[in-house]
Parts: structure tokens; C-alpha cells; sequence
RNA sequence: GGACGAUUAGCUCAGUUGGUUAGAGCGCCACGUUGACAUCGUGGAGGUCGUUGGUUCGAGUCCAAUAUCGUCCA
């Protein structure tokens, strides 16, 4: 077995090996406790952020599903029963126009051409697509969701949470029909989603015109009132003029009136320091609310002074019959129409050109219109508020704490939420309304209706709905709680007639982390696989145990979007908050620092990486950016398939028309085309793969991780478990004297005997039932005998870095926890520890304990590292099952069947001895000195050197004790440990303050060259010095700062002043001088 | 326009409540294939911490101003 290690780990092999494996053990999936369990666990719960089925998944999704699973997995460990909910989401406006779009440039069909329902088929079949390729990216990046139980917003199961909260909304009378701008595309006359705009510059005029003064009477005063526009049709609409309420030259005219010349209505001069710039212009600006948005803010500031929004607009575009005389003209012309009458009536003054910023369609690529159009809206009043206390009584706490004032300001503004959507993809309004002649008779309607013995309260809610503005008029409207209710056919019989629109998509996904678990069903747990769970047993068990959740993992810019709104609803809904912690974590950018999206075109796919890297070499590089502060910059390069050269991305790689470009590589001169998302490569063409540098760190590491498994693989032969109690070793394989060791050994021998499976052993959640006593600490305190002493370092190392990991985590910081992983694995077990116990693994005595250490140290790290790099730990956990399935410290147990469920390292802090590790620290420095002069002079490892070392009798204790392992690190003999120690004459030297060694170098050193180096250290010491001396000659220092500080800076100058006296020594006798 | 964040080595980033000589990875230089690992080992070079003021015995860290970049909101 251990021959059959290869030298390189195999990512690939591993993920197709594991995570089936997973799977088919059922170890991701997540179930409410049997009733009458006594010792249940505890659960913890993630909601996925759902992606939308718009498109593949790019390494921004990577991060985010990366620090779920990991979350997960470390919970799932620690005994907790740990959920995480997989879904996608129908991402309304986003799919539909994909698949709009495609239509149009494949077929040249519009969503007019086929239909509603035929243009609904068509996103389903895309769904289908892009959520099966969503899924298995997911996959591949390890995620151990329970995907027994994975929802689509649009599923029946959301669907009736959907129907039901708008229902009880309805009911309660939070949900409203209103006006509100939009983004009108007048030539596919819709309304598109600010993010489906984009804004561009059009040369434009600017024109000057004014408004006559009148008096009460209505009669022109001979004042006149100037402004600018760039749409002078918009005039006719105008409500109001405004100008500062600072504004000295205007405020002798504020709530006098004005006439529109080209109209002759009479509107009011308003004040609002919002709108009105006093430095613009001549500081007075027109309000037309119903067509821009600045001017609609300033009517809900000032409603009572200016009455209604006047709508100019027809859907298309033309001027309506608020238009006057010039009804029918399309708004450009009316334009030109209205410049020359105003012209004609004395009231221009000038025009200018000038370049306009203005908001197109993505989708039609013409200017689109504020418009006023009918929605339908939340309250949100009560609702925000209660989303608002919520965090601050800190029920909801967010990471990093800074996001919580985004939060809390946007709900602050309490803006009613408008859910209705101008679109054919998504949840259609449960809403039939019938026009109605008045009130009255509206009423009797609903009488009528509401006496039927057949209604049912619970199933349909009537209200009277009558519009205020002109025009509008009365309606009945009806909400049905379901889509199978008989009333639809009795309310279109009666000419009730079903709301076109669709709900925001926000609306499903913020009924997320309860429509999951089955919401509103109170009597069945949510299907499995599609089908009736068989366990229900008439209650929804899943419910109640798994909300609310414990931490979402987002990023921070649907804190508002959706975070707002999951909180909000689920409080209305559940009377709880949907999760306990909110993980924001950093945006993942390109090189040039813009946000990776789709549709930016600079995503890449993380199965990609994953087959450059390893998918745990990508999760631990990823895990590893994951910090509080900054985004995380992906400065990514094209390897070049004919010289595997790497060309560096540039901004225009990433814009291009379609087409298949091609890349240049600058070392072979070669071209090939390279991969982008937006096309696919011709067949059979060589094509530069995305390649991003900094994930070699992960693989790397995890090509270490498996030597150092693999080294200690090769050593294990003859292991046999025991305890190790790191008393003195040889009388205890001797048999003599019983001990802690031997009372340990009992045990172990009893638990072989019966048990299979360890319960467990450590200090997380796991149930009474699983308990097993507190592990013996490990005797440590020095002297006790001959153990090594890079066990007891080693092991105090991993007490230390466990607690670190452990605490990190619980602040979700990722970074910070990989860093700790990586620098105890690499810089800690493998360049030291590894090194050291090499003489023991050679000797026989000594062997079977360094083994059981070597072991026990191995399956920890393991453990620690299995949320971060789950596929290689449990390939290497599988493998050491067949060499050493009893191992661990200080008693050894039988390791789990897998590593996904093998317990979470806890309860060591006896191991830890600062004492021990500083002495380590030492030896360290010794042996890093004795390199340094071997660098130095460039002593080749052939030729011997020796070393003696002055020291203090317990230093030269310690270092006679790991004589062979220094001798072996530091590739030098060691002759001699003491005070008592002299110098050699013709060494090399260095000095620690507490230590001087020597190197006899004779005939391999030129002696002028190392008097040279040592002058240059004594230099560097000297500058240290005088800092030092400078800041205690400084009196205000000596009385001011703390005095553990001032001492602390008398005994660093005494240890430099030794150094350097040391060094001076030495200097001396090499060259003569004094 | 408002809020938040960032600016530290050639690159990408850490730096906990202010306290010895500011760290890591990559890259670079030199040496090395010694029985885990060249996706490696050993040693080395490289930074007046964006700028300007201030507080303090002491500032990368706190305060103010300023510049540049990014994100969200309007």
C-alpha cells in the first residue's frame, strides 16, 4: 500500500472518487430529529443565496459556495445536524430577456409573435438548461448541500408560500395599486428594470424660456420667471415652478403663481431645496412630476401645492389628450411644435447645444420615458420596522459589523415596495379586478359576492379600489389565495378579468428560508427528491426545526434587495427572524478591478480553475482572500497552448464583437484563440485557457499536504496503536510501572476489544449520549525524562492553532484561518517536525511512539483542514484507515468510517506550553544561524562543518537532547554545549544574545570576508542600539509609558548590547584589531 | 450629492486594544535533486506603510484635511 503513493496528488481522481461517495452515504442530507429522540442535535442552517438560472455560475458564486460548504462541513463536524439549502431562482426580467433576446437574433421573433404561454415554455426550457449546469458547478465545487432538497423559486412548493403571503398581505391590507415611475421602452412599450438601462450621451439643446407672473387674479404681473430644459414638450405637464428657498432673487415670488403660455394653466412657484440649485443656471427649474424623477421626489414633498402628476404620454409615445392641440404628435415633434409657439408668444429667450446623458433600453436600444404607470405596492412601515429592530436588538447580527448601517439606513426610508412587474416570466398577480361605474355600485358588487354561501374568507379577499387621479375610476378587485380556487371561473364569467403583470422576483426569493422548508404547509414536510417525504408523520417536522437559520452568506450588494426583505418576511410571516448571523464577504473582481458578472463578459467559470488547480487547491486559495476589508482581484493570464508561455490579460481581451478572436503569444508569437464566455471555440482548434496565477498557492499547499501524508505513510510500517503519554519511553515499553500511560493503555485495550466506532471524544455539541470523558492532558512539564521534545512542541502548536481556527471561524474569518492552517502544516509540521522525528523513525526503540505521535498529529490536521480541502483529507483519511484505522492522542480510537463525519478537534488546551514553544523557538534560531553562515559563504552540504555553542546549561540541556535532529537540520555536527564552551580560532561565529556559536572554517572562509560580514551585523546592532538608548535617555518615556514597557526596553538593549559585545569579541580576535 | 471601504515590498494582500528591528504568498538572486514533496528545500535582496498636518513618551495603527480607486444608495 504505502509504495502505491504517488508523488503527485490527483485532484481529479479524488472529487470523482469522493463525492459520490458522499452522497451515496447520505452524509449531506439534513433531517429533523425522530420525535422521542432524547439527545437531538442541534441544527445548523444556510439558505443558499440563490443564483438566478440566467446563466453559469462564475468565481464570485465559487467564494460564496466555497464558504458555505466550508461552514457546513465544519458544523456538520462539530455535531450539528447541518443544513444547507440548495435553489435557484427564476431572476424574472434577467431570464426573460435572455431568452428574448436569443429569440429575436435566431428567429427574429418578438414575445408578441408567440404568445404568452408559448414564450413561458421557452424560459422553462432554458430553466431546465441552466439550473442542471448550475447544480453540477456547484457540485464540482464540493458543495455538500442536502440536494435531496433543492427549490426553484417558480416550484410549486414557492409558488404556494408565494400565493399565500401576497394572499395574507392582500388581507391585511399592506398591499395597494398606485402610481410610480418607470422606465418606460416606448418602442416595445414595456417597462424595463433600471439595471436593464443604460445611460448615453446624445447631442441635445438646452433652451431658455420663461413663465409669466400673474397675480390672484390671474392677470400677468410683468414679472417673468426663467428656466432651462431640454424637453420643452414636458412643459404642458408642468405642476409647479421651484427655486431654492434661500434663493434672494426669487423669494418675494414663492406661492404666487405662474401661466404656461402655451396651455395658459396657472401652476404655483414652490421652494424645495432638494430640487432648486441656486448655482445652476438661473436657479429655477419647471416640475413635471409624471415625466422625471427629481421632479416626482419633489410632488411627494409638495403634493397639496401642486395637485396630480399630469401623464403627456400615450404608450407609444405620443402626446396623449393632455397634450392639447397637439394629441397625437409623437413627444419629439411635440417638442420642436411647442419651442416655436413659445417662440411665437415672446417667452424664448435663448437655446444652446449641448451633449445630453440620457437612459436608453438594453433592450430595444432607443431613449425610453419616465412614465407613470399603475403598480402594485408592500407598505412597508410596519413591516421595515420590525426588520429594523430586529438588528438593533441584534436578533440579526451582521459580519463585519460595519453593513449593518446599510441595512438599517435603506430600511429606514420605509419606501413602499413596488412588486409588480411588466413581464410574462414569474409569479402572475393573484389579483381580477372589474371596472365599476362608482363606488357604490363597486360595493354592491362585493355584497353580492360576499354573501355567496360558497365564499370562503380564507380563500378570496374583495376590496373597492378607486384611482384618484383624472381619468382613473372605480374597480372591485378579488385576490384568490390559490390558482385552483372555483371563483376564478365565477369572477370571469362575471367579467373580472386577471392583473397582466407579474411579482418582483425579490418577492419569492424573500420567502426563501421558510418557502423551503415548506411554509405555509403546517402538515407536511417538504418533499424529498420531488415526492412526499414517507417520514411525515401529519406535522411539518422540518419547519420547526431548522427555522430560523444560523448564518446567511452573502455579498454585500443585496444586503437591501434581499437581505432587507428575507428579514421583513419573515417576521410577518414566521414570526421570527429567517437567520441569526448575516457573512458578508468580499466581491471577486478581474485584474483590472471591475466586478466579475456575466454580463460584463470577464466571469470565469470555476470549473475551469478547478481542473487547472484542484477544486480544494481553488477552495483554499478562495477561502484564503475571504477577509473583512478588501475585494478580492483576480489578475488572470491566458496560457498559451503552444509554449505553455502565459500572456497577461489586457482590458481589450475582454471586448470584442462575436466572432472568434485570437490571442498573440508574446514569448512564441504564436496565435489561438482563447477562451472567453462568450463563445465557444471552433473544434478541434488549440485554445489559451484562463489560467489565474494566484491559485497555485492552494494547489501547492494542498501537493504538500499530501507529501507530508505520504511520508508519513511510508513510516508507519509496524504501527501499532498505544498510548502516549510522553513519560520516558524506554521503561515503558518495558513494561515497568503502570503510570498514567498504563492506566491509559487499559482503556484503550477495552475499547478495542468492543468498540468499532468511536463515540465522541471532543468538546463540541454532540449529545449526552456520545460523551466520553475529557482526554488525559498530556504530562509536559519539563525534566520528566527523556521525550522528545518536538512532540510536546508540535502538540502544543496544534492545541494553539486548533483554538485559532476554531475561534476564527466563529467570526467567519476565512482568511485569516487559512493563513493559520497553512503556515502550521507548511512552516511548522512539515519544514520542522517532519525534520526532526526522521532519527526516530529510523530507530526501533524509538519508533512505534514516534509513529503514534506522528499519527495522532496527522489525523488532527486533518480534521482541521477537511472544511476547507474536504476532497483530499478524505482521500488521505481513507488511506490511513488501511494503515492506521486506531490512531489519535493521547488514547487512540478507531477513526471514522469517513472524514466528512469524523469529530471536530477540540478540548487540547493542556497540550499548550508557551514555556516549551519559546524554548523550541531557540533551538530554531540555532539552527537557522548555522544556515546562514553555511549560505553565506556558500558551503556546499558535501563538506562537513562542525559548531560548538556557548549557552546557559539549560539551553545546551535542550539542545543536547535533539543533538541528531539538529545536527541533521542544521547540517552540521555539533561538538560542543555550554557555558564553558571557547572560541575556536579561525571560526565563523554568530551571536543571540543568549548563545554564541562557532564554526571552525578554516581554509574554507576567507577570514577578511567574515571580519567584513561581522562588522556589517555589529553595524546594523549598533543602529538598534542607539534607538533603544535614545528612547530611555528620553525622561518623558522613562515616566510616562507603562513601566512592563519601559523594562521591556532595558532587557531588548541588554540582550542587543550582549549581542553586539559578542560580536565585537569576535571581530577582535579574527582580524586583530581593537 | 450621501454612505462605506481601500491606498503597506515589483505583483496580490495580512498587520488584533498605539509599544522591541513592519509580515506572508508569488516574482527576483544564489545554492541545492541528501530516501515525503522541484507543485520542493536552504539562504538572500527588496518597503521613510498615498500626501499634509495634528494628538501622544511613542503612530502603519488614533484624529483632521487632501488625492486616487472601488462599491452601494440617491
Amino acid at each position: 500500500m504505502t509504495t502505491e503513493i504517488p508523488k503527485q496528488y490527483d485532484p481529479a481522481a479524488a472529487e470523482a472518487r469522493w463525492f459520490p461517495y458522499w452522497e451515496s452515504r447520505g452524509d449531506f442530507n439534513a433531517n429533523a430529529p425522530q420525535p422521542g429522540d432524547p439527545h437531538p442535535k442541534p441544527p445548523h442552517v444556510i439558505m443558499i443565496p440563490l443564483p438566478n438560472v440566467t446563466g453559469a455560475l462564475h468565481m464570485g458564486h465559487a467564494l460564496n459556495g466555497t464558504l458555505q460548504d466550508l461552514l457546513t462541513r465544519w458544523r456538520r463536524m462539530q455535531g450539528y445536524e447541518a443544513l444547507w439549502m440548495p435553489g435557484t431562482d427564476h431572476a424574472g426580467i434577467a431570464t426573460q430577456s435572455v431568452v428574448e433576446k436569443r429569440m429575436l437574433e435566431e428567429e427574429g421573433l418578438t414575445r408578441h409573435d408567440i404568445g404568452r404561454e408559448a414564450l413561458v415554455q421557452r424560459i422553462w426550457t432554458w430553466k431546465d438548461a441552466y439550473e442542471k449546469r448550475i447544480l453540477s458547478q456547484l457540485k464540482s465545487i464540493g458543495a455538500s448541500c442536502d440536494w435531496r432538497r433543492v427549490r426553484f423559486t417558480l416550484d410549486e412548493v414557492c409558488s404556494r408560500a408565494v400565493r399565500q403571503t401576497f394572499f395574507k398581505m392582500f388581507k391585511d391590507g399592506l398591499i395597494y395599486r398606485g402610481k410610480r415611475l418607470v422606465n418606460w421602452d416606448t418602442f416595445l412599450q414595456t417597462a424595463v428594470a433600471d439595471d436593464e438601462v443604460y445611460e448615453e450621451e446624445v447631442d441635445g439643446h438646452f433652451w431658455t424660456m420663461n413663465y409669466p407672473v400673474v397675480n390672484e387674479a390671474g392677470q400677468p404681473t410683468g414679472e417673468r420667471i426663467s428656466f432651462s430644459t431640454t424637453r420643452p414638450e414636458t412643459m404642458l405637464g408642468d405642476t409647479a415652478v421651484c427655486v431654492h428657498p434661500t434663493d434672494e432673487r426669487y423669494t418675494h415670488l414663492i406661492g404666487k403663481r405662474v401661466q404656461i403660455p402655451v396651455n395658459g394653466r396657472l401652476i404655483p412657484i414652490i421652494a424645495d431645496a432638494l430640487l432648486a440649485d441656486k448655482t445652476l443656471g438661473t436657479g429655477c427649474v419647471k416640475v413635471t412630476p409624471a415625466h422625471d424623477p427629481n421632479d416626482y421626489a419633489c410632488w411627494t414633498r409638495n403634493q397639496e401645492a401642486m395637485g396630480e402628476p399630469i401623464n403627456l404620454l400615450n404608450s407609444n409615445g405620443t402626446l396623449n389628450e393632455n397634450g392639447g392641440k397637439w394629441e397625437g404628435l409623437d413627444r419629439l415633434v411635440a417638442r420642436d411644435a411647442v419651442v416655436a409657439e413659445m417662440e411665437t408668444l415672446g417667452h424664448f429667450e435663448k437655446v444652446e447645444d449641448r451633449k445630453i446623458p440620457l437612459k436608453h433600453s438594453d433592450r430595444s436600444k432607443t431613449p425610453v420615458e419616465p412614465y407613470l404607470s399603475e403598480q402594485w405596492f408592500v407598505k412597508m412601515e410596519t413591516l421595515a420596522q420590525a426588520a429594523i429592530d430586529a438588528v438593533l436588538d441584534n436578533r440579526v447580527t451582521f459580519y463585519p459589523e460595519r453593513y449593518r448601517s446599510s441595512y438599517l439606513d435603506w430600511l429606514g426610508e420605509k419606501r413602499d415596495w413596488c412588486i409588480s412587474r411588466q413581464l410574462w416570466w414569474g409569479h402572475r398577480i393573484p389579483v381580477w379586478s372589474v371596472d365599476q361605474p362608482d363606488e357604490s355600485s363597486a360595493a354592491a358588487l362585493k355584497q353580492q359576492l360576499e354573501s355567496d354561501p360558497r365564499f370562503d374568507r380564507d380563500q378570496i379577499e374583495l376590496t373597492v379600489h378607486t384611482t384618484t387621479t383624472a381619468g382613473g375610476g372605480t374597480t372591485l378587485q378579488a385576490c384568490l389565495a390559490t390558482d385552483d380556487s372555483a371563483w376564478i371561473t365565477q369572477l370571469e364569467g362575471a367579467g373580472f378579468k386577471r392583473d397582466e403583470d407579474v411579482l418582483d422576483t425579490w418577492f419569492s426569493s424573500a420567502l426563501w428560508p421558510h418557502a423551503t422548508l415548506g411554509w405555509p404547509d403546517q402538515e407536511h414536510n417538504p418533499p424529498l427528491d420531488g415526492h412526499a417525504d414517507a417520514s411525515s408523520t401529519g406535522r411539518n417536522e422540518v419547519l420547526p426545526y431548522f427555522y430560523p437559520g444560523s448564518v446567511l452568506v452573502t455579498s454585500r450588494d443585496i444586503i437591501t434587495l434581499w437581505v432587507a426583505r428575507m428579514v421583513l418576511t419573515g417576521l410577518y410571516n414566521m414570526g421570527d427572524v429567517p437567520f441569526k448571523h448575516v457573512c458578508i464577504h468580499p466581491k471577486i473582481q478581474d485584474g483590472f478591478g471591475q466586478t466579475m458578472s456575466k454580463s460584463k463578459g470577464n466571469g470565469v467559470d470555476p470549473i475551469e480553475l478547478i481542473e487547472k488547480y484542484g477544486c480544494d487547491g481553488m477552495r483554499f486559495t478562495i477561502a484564503s482572500f475571504a477577509g473583512e476589508t478588501q475585494d478580492v482581484r483576480l489578475p488572470l493570464g491566458y496560457e498559451c497552448p503552444h509554449c505553455q508561455g502565459i500572456i497577461p490579460q489586457e482590458p481589450h481581451h475582454l471586448k470584442f464583437k462575436p466572432g472568434k478572436p485570437k490571442i498573440k503569444c508574446s514569448k512564441c508569437k504564436k496565435e489561438s484563440q482563447y477562451a472567453t464566455p462568450n463563445y465557444l471555440p471552433d473544434e478541434g482548434e488549440l485554445v489559451a485557457r484562463i489560467v489565474i496565477e494566484r491559485f497555485e498557492n492552494g494547489r501547492n499547499f494542498c501537493n504538500k499536504l499530501w507529501n507530508a501524508a505520504r511520508f508519513a505513510m511510508m513510516n508507519l510500517e509496524g504501527y501499532t496503536p498505544g498510548v502516549v503519554a510522553l513519560a520516558p519511553l524506554a521503561p515503558a515499553l518495558r513494561g515497568e510501572g503502570p503510570g498514567v500511560r498504563g492506566e491509559l493503555q487499559q482503556g484503550l485495550d477495552s475499547l478495542l476489544s468492543t468498540a468499532t466506532e468511536p463515540t465522541a471524544t471532543d468538546g463540541n455539541v454532540r449529545s449526552e449520549a456520545g460523551k466520553t470523558p475529557h482526554p488525559h492532558p498530556l504530562p509536559a512539564e519539563p525534566g520528566r525524562g527523556d521525550v522528545a521534545i518536538e512532540d510536546r512542541w508540535i502538540l502544543s502548536r496544534l492545541a494553539t492553532v486548533t483554538d485559532e481556527v476554531t475561534s476564527l471561524l466563529n467570526l467567519y474569518k476565512f482568511d485569516a484561518a487559512t493563513r493559520s492552517l497553512r503556515d502550521f502544516v507548511w512552516n511548522e509540521f512539515c519544514d520542522w517536525y517532519l525534520e526532526m522525528i526522521k532519527p526516530r523513525l529510523r530507530d526501533e526503540i524509538l519508533r512505534p511512539d514516534a509513529q503514534r505521535v506522528l499519527v495522532g498529529v496527522l489525523d488532527t490536521t486533518l480534521r482541521l483542514l477537511h472544511p476547507f480541502t474536504p476532497f483530499i483529507t478524505e482521500e488521505l483519511w481513507q488511506r490511513l484507515k488501511e494503515i492506521a484505522p486506531v490512531r489519535g492522542l493521547p488514547a487512540p480510537v478507531a477513526a471514522t468510517e469517513a472524514m466528512i463525519i469524523a469529530p471536530w478537534p477540540a478540548g487540547m488546551e493542556d497540550w499548550r506550553d508557551p514555556a516549551l514553544e519559546t524554548r523550541f523557538q531557540r533551538l530554531q534560531e540555532l539552527i537557522v544561524a548555522v544556515r546562514n553562515v553555511r549560505g553565506t559563504y556558500n558551503i556546499s552540504p558535501a563538506v562537513a562543518v562542525s559548531t560548538s555553542v556557548r549557552c546557559s546549561a539549560e539551553i545546551a540541556s535542550d539542545l543536547n537532547q535533539v543533538k541528531p535532529q539538529f545536527e541533521l537540520l542544521a547540517k552540521a555536527t555539533l561538538t560542543a554545549a555550554g557555558p564553558e564552551v571557547t572560541r575556536p580560532t579561525a571560526s565563523a561565529s554568530f551571536s543571540l544574545g543568549d548563545a554564541d556559536g562557532f564554526l571552525p572554517l578554516e581554509g574554507l572562509v576567507d577570514l577578511q570576508a567574515e571580519v567584513a560580514r561581522l562588522k556589517k551585523e555589529a553595524d546594523k546592532l549598533r543602529g538598534f542600539i542607539g534607538g533603544h538608548e535614545k528612547k530611555l535617555s528620553n525622561q518623558s518615556f522613562i515616566d510616562r509609558a507603562p513601566p512592563e514597557v519601559v523594562v521591556e526596553v532595558r532587557e531588548t538593549l541588554a540582550g542587543l548590547q550582549k549581542q553586539l559585545g559578542s560580536l565585537e569579541a569576535a571581530i577582535v580576535e579574527l582580524s586583530g584589531e581593537a
